[in-house]
DNA sequence: ACTGTACCCTGTAGGC
DNA sequence: TGCCTACAGGGTACAG
């Protein structure tokens, strides 16, 4: 699902609708997600105006008026859909590419204006929970959470003092939420391959022999944020279901270097080589084992 | 402490 | 066409 790229453009194309709102009505369709809503969900809900919906890593946070959060995470397969009022015939009926699909439009929230944010999830292995806004940094979500990619806190220094001493492979180190937040699979492949470091080498290979970072570590943490802040550009990739809030497709997917493209040529100039398809913790790797070393 | 595996749940693509 | 298996963007709970 939606990576950090993804949720990031989910929550632009939210904001507009959302903030500043007030929450006219609140519809759970069933009872939970990938965990059961939260308790008393509409009473909490319904009357609250949104102040803001801020993203961090993976998850939107829509804060409340009266001082709660509701934190929202899309799982795999999570989608918004906005209906702006008067725009369908019938409430709960809507209109997008693949058509209306009440058998997994599991959340209407009715905002005052008339406007419906619809939450769709096929696979619910999204969720929502609600916590006091001052609860959040402490809460068992956020606390242990590793820096934002996009933020000044992701140094090459950061990561060799994180992958100090660590075995693990670079590929499953950066997907770990707990050191970059908001990485996932694509997005690993693609930023391994630019800086051009294999996904089979130790974390701990970022580090030199000072404890200081290595030049590699510098050329993986501009990789990072240019492939993030180019996917933002491009609205996120789409493969499947992955939909923004207005229910367009992102574009990046069309500029992998690497992510699906086993068996074919590597994208660099004389490279030659073939891209490979592999497997670190449990999920697909691509890579090109010529450029990456 | 670290590492690998299983699992949550559903849909789809591909092989036979 | 139908059945079966493998796999999918995420994250957590275990066992070893």
């Amino acid at each position: 699902m939606p990576e950090l790229p993804e949720v990031e453009t989910v929550r632009r194309g939210l904001q507009p609708v959302l903030v500043g709102s007030r929450v006219a009505g609140l519809d759970a369709r069933r009872p939970d997600l990938r965990f059961p809503f939260p308790e008393r969900f509409a009473e909490r809900m319904v009357g609250q105006d949104i102040v803001s919906l801020e993203r961090r890593a993976k998850y939107l946070i829509a804060s409340l008026s009266g001082g709660e959060d509701l934190v929202m995470h899309l799982g795999m397969t999570g989608r918004f859909s906005i209906i702006q009022h008067g725009t369908v015939d019938r409430p709960g009926e809507y209109i997008h590419e693949t058509g209306p699909d009440p058998a997994h439009d599991h959340l209407v929230l009715h905002l005052s204006d008339g406007t419906q944010v619809i939450y769709n999830d096929p696979r619910r292995f999204g969720f929502m929970v609600m916590m006091p806004h001052s609860a959040q940094p402490e809460h068992a979500l956020f606390r242990k959470l590793g820096v934002e990619p996009l933020g000044t806190e992701l140094t090459a220094a950061y990561l060799a003092q994180r992958a100090t001493g660590k075995k693990v492979n670079l590929k499953a180190f950066l997907m770990d939420q707990h050191v970059v937040a908001g990485l996932g699979n694509i997005y690993v492949s693609e930023a391994l391959f630019q800086a051009g470091l294999s996904p089979d080498r130790a974390a701990s290979s970022l580090v030199n022999r000072r404890g200081g970072p290595t030049e590699k570590a510098g050329k993986l943490v501009d990789a990072i944020k240019d492939v993030l802040e180019r996917a933002i550009a491009a609205g996120g990739s789409t493969l499947k279901d992955y939909r923004a809030a207005d229910g367009k497709k992102g574009a990046f997917q069309e500029r992998f270097s690497v992510y699906d493209r086993a068996d074919a040529r590597c994208v660099v100039k004389g490279c030659g080589g073939t891209i490979r398809r592999a497997v670190h913790a449990g999920r697909a790797t691509f890579y090109c084992p010529r450029c990456q070393r």
